[in-house]
DNA sequence: GGGCTGGCGGCAATCGGTTGCCAGCAGTTG
DNA sequence: CAACTGCTGGCAACCGATTGCCGCCAGCCC
């Protein structure tokens, strides 16, 4: 268990440096000017530090070039399998440009995440910041210390990577529309979040253009047990369509449904969105709009070693993501709701706006 | 955007010295060594740092102290639900303890995790191995030049947290057996995890002490598909029980099972181990031996720091945190196997004891 | 042969803290 | 009053790399 040496590290470009007969800043040029020094040269200095089991010491190295190839992926909860793929990708992304990714859990937190960021400041490259809690303007002051990538949400000034929401949302709603629903229920996740505001405005803009009426339940918190106590909320006047805010919404939504023996998808059908592992694990497996998560997490890490290798902090526009909407058991053909008697009405009664509907998507 | 100040960082404590008229050793002494100077100066440098902004650059530190506060959790694949807990556990303590928790991957991977592990030896303090697929040895290796606790598997000379697979498994014996299962099939996870051969053999010892038979199928790789492909290979013999490796394979044969046509827990019982989140999630929700995930994390990680401080490292037998079963609905009273006929050959006649237990059954 | 050029290696400063050692000073004691 | 002690603060040497600048030497040209 003794540690090698007096402390805590290995040998140093020192002991190479008298090991192989020449002077410190040539072994340290060896490795990282390869040019620089003779090829006879800068060979028996390799193979010297090989024997020695010489490692560039990463924090000295930090400490000369304001460089330590540590980048932070800062996530609201490490536990959510939301963001299981997207540290996946974040760290290939890293990995491969020779970048160590370090992880940081903001526990669901602003101040928790804040301090973390604090924290991390002096010592990481640059920060992804997954589902940040701080406000616009605290992202801000970060992004001006170091570089700031933000996923999920769209501030000013600040490059972001988000999925396409609108179109992700639009093509639940052609899906449920094409199943007979007319009318569509959001079950909405945290306030404070951007994508919940963005998917709501997308599903009213998205139900108008097919002339779907829509209402909206919540806010829930984002996870299973928020959906079960949401489907208590719901059961006074049943939805024959829910689209939830996420996955694990509409996970607890159909199960707080079932136990109060609703039958999904046979009495309603629900859409969740991200496409998280577990959402082809329930039963009904869930439709779900996918989120291309990995490609989210290694596509925002790209695109800060972009921002922290080239000098230029260009801020274009928010980085685009395409979804697809994945199909599964959760979501079937309308049936009359059990609760209205509901013979030939379609067209006819409720309204003539109803009327004029219905067939645009009976036609898709 | 710009980047404050020349470099990456923002005030040092040579700027705070002057601002404070002391000299930078009274600054550095000001907050590393509270006593040291006097509380007036102390309390005036301490003001004038905040006014700056002033923030000490951990990478310095870590650099003359050997001490970088940083400690590693290194993982077989983040993305692994199995994870989520540990590492919410460990991420507790580090911080608790002002220390910051590093993630790493190894991809599953033995090679990739050698990889990571050398990279970050000069920059962490110490690290926590999560389901390692490196060697003993090549633990042993690691161990020799820092601090390290591994987790779920046991290594001679190296510290190491598990939870208590007999125990747990035992009790998941004793449970299938009070519901009439008479033989159990243990469905393996990877020849090389050292948990797996733990569980099998205490599957074997609490069977005999129960007068159970059992028999092994697999291995299966340990998530959901590999369980999924196991229900293939069960079918041929069905048996009424099974334990799984771990919960993604229970989830995953039952999700097999059910494709084709047999029902849990009516034809065959399942019993998982971990507990992780969507085995409350699937349906019928699993059976499982629940592994106290979160304090594994946080156990494993104050082992650590405390080895990281104190210069002392013995090493004491493994440390075994209790299990304890969680019964849902994946498991029930024995019914006589669609395939054999059953009539009275079992010690009672099945129908006897089915008849007793199915109160039992309905109770709950 | 003198001067120039280019290649190569070394010196030493620097990054931002930490810490051993010393010096100044006040208060105490004999 | 001299010597001693304890409290404070400063000086300067690290930690282990990186890098600007300089100097040496060989080769080349005129």
């Amino acid at each position: 268990m003794a540690q090698r040496g007096r402390r805590g590290g290995g040998p140093t470009i020192y002991d190479v440096a008298r090991a192989a007969g020449v002077a410190p800043s040539t072994v340290s040029r060896a490795f990282s000017r390869p040019g620089r020094v003779n090829a006879a040269t800068a060979e028996r200095v390799r193979r010297v530090a090989d024997d020695l089991g010489y490692r560039a010491n990463p924090l000295a190295r930090a400490l000369s070039t304001a460089r330590s190839s540590l980048i932070a992926l800062v996530v609201s909860d490490v536990a959510n399998p939301f963001y299981s793929e997207i540290v996946r990708g974040a760290q290939a992304a890293a990995t491969e440009n020779g970048y160590t990714l370090l992880l940081a859990d903001a526990q669901e937190s602003g101040r928790v995440e804040r301090g973390a960021l604090e924290r991390l400041l002096p010592a990481v490259d640059g920060f992804v910041l997954g589902g940040s809690r701080m406000s616009d303007s605290a992202i801000r002051v970060i992004a001006k210390q170091k570089p700031v990538v933000v996923l999920n949400r769209v501030v000013v000034d600040v490059p972001s990577v988000v999925p396409d929401n609108p179109g992700g949302i639009r093509r639940a709603v052609e899906h449920l529309s094409g199943l007979g629903h007319h009318q569509l229920t959001y079950l909405a996740g945290p306030e404070a979040s951007w994508a919940d505001g963005m998917r709501w405005r997308s599903l009213q803009d998205a139900a108008a253009d097919l002339q779907l009426r829509c209402r909206r339940v919540g806010p829930a918190t984002p996870d299973v047990p928020g959906g079960v106590r949401a489907a208590g909320e719901l059961s006074g006047a049943l939805p024959t369509a829910v689209v939830a805010f996420n996955d694990q919404l509409a996970i607890g939504l159909v199960r707080g449904l079932s136990a109060r023996g609703v039958r999904v998808p046979r009495d309603v059908s629900v859409v969740g969105f991200d496409d998280i592992g577990a959402a082809a694990l329930v039963t009904p497996a869930l439709t779900t709009v996918a989120a291309p998560l990995h490609t989210e997490g290694a596509t925002a890490t790209r695109h800060l070693l972009a921002m922290v290798e080239g000098v230029q902090s260009r801020t274009g526009p928010p980085l685009v993501l395409p979804v697809r909407l994945v199909e599964r058991g959760s979501t079937a053909q309308r049936r009359r709701n059990s609760t209205s008697p509901a013979s030939g009405t379609t067209k006819v009664s409720p309204s003539a706006r109803n009327a004029s509907t219905s067939t645009d998507a009976g036609s898709r």
